[in-house]
DNA sequence: TCAACCTTGACACAACCGTGGTAAGGTTGG
DNA sequence: CCAACCTTACCACGGTTGTGTCAAGGTTGA
C-alpha cells in the first residue's frame, strides 16, 4: 500500500485530518483510494497540500474561495459570464481603444503561461517531498 | 439631481435598497454620490444591477463569489498565484505534451476575448435602459 | 415648514462555513 | 486476535453572509 495515510498526511502538511477531508469535499486534492477506501496520500497530493496552506496564507484566502476559483476554471461558461459582468465596468471606451486593451490581454496571459511553464518543471514536485522513500 | 436614488433604483432593479448598499460594499456597484451624499444611479448602474441579478441567478453564485472574482481580477498577483496552484492539477506532462497544453490555453483566451469584443459593443448597455428618458 | 426621502450605524436572525469531536463500523498488520 | 488505524455520518459551535428593521439625524421639494 504505497502512498500516506491521512493521519501521516496530516502530520507532513500541517492540515488536520479533519480538514483533509475538507479540501477534498471542496474538490481540491482527491487522493486515490486503496481497494478498501482508504486515502492514499502521494508525493503530488503532499506537495499540493503544503503550497496549497502558503497560496491561503499569503494572500488571505479561504478554502471556499480557491473552491470558487477551480469551479470557474471548470466551468468556462461560468467564468466567461463573470468575467463579461467584471469588464463591463463603467469605464469610457474610448478611454482605451478596443484593439490595445485586447492585445494588452492577451500579452498578460502569454507572460502568465510563460512563468507557469517555468515552474512546472515536472521533476520539481516529487523531489521536495520528505517522505518520498 | 440627475439619475434614481437608492430607492428608485431598488424598485426598477428588483434589489432591495438594503441589498443595493450591500452590492456597493462588496465593492461590485458603486454609485456616484450627490454633494449632500445621495446615491445617484445611473443607466449604467441600473443595467449592471440587472444583469448582476441575472448572473448570480443562473449559475448559482452569491455576491461573495462574485465579489471574490473582482478582487481577483485587481489583484493580478493573488490572480496568478491562485491559477498557478490550480493548474498544478495532478496530471502526467507526458499525457499532454507542453507545447500542445499552452496553444490550447491561449486558443481558449482568444476565443474568450472575441466573444468579450463581441457582446461589449458600446451603445448596448445605455440602450436597454427602460429611465434612459 | 413638513412629509418623505436620504445617510450611517446598530441589532437581529436564519443559513452556511470552518473546524473539532464522537459514534458505529470496516481494515490492517504484527 | 487486537490495537490502531481508516471510513462515513452526525452534533456542536463561534464566525460570516444575506437580509430585514429600527434609530438618529440631514436633504429635498411643494
Amino acid at each position: 500500500m504505497d502512498g500516506l495515510t491521512i493521519q501521516e498526511a496530516a502530520e507532513t502538511t500541517g492540515w488536520s485530518s479533519r480538514m483533509l477531508r475538507y479540501v477534498e469535499r471542496e474538490g481540491l486534492i482527491a487522493p486515490r483510494r486503496s481497494v478498501s477506501g482508504y486515502r492514499l496520500y502521494g508525493p503530488e497530493e503532499l506537495q499540493r497540500l503544503r503550497t496549497l496552506r502558503g497560496l491561503l496564507e499569503r494572500h488571505g484566502l479561504s478554502l471556499g474561495e480557491v473552491g470558487f476559483a477551480l469551479r470557474l476554471s471548470r466551468d468556462p461558461d461560468m467564468e466567461r459570464a463573470v468575467e463579461l459582468w467584471l469588464e463591463a465596468r463603467p469605464r469610457r471606451p474610448e478611454d482605451v481603444p478596443a484593439k490595445d486593451w485586447l492585445r494588452f490581454e492577451q500579452e498578460k496571459h502569454q507572460r502568465l503561461l510563460a512563468e507557469a511553464a517555468q515552474l512546472t518543471t515536472p521533476a520539481a514536485e516529487a523531489a521536495t517531498t520528505t517522505t518520498t522513500t
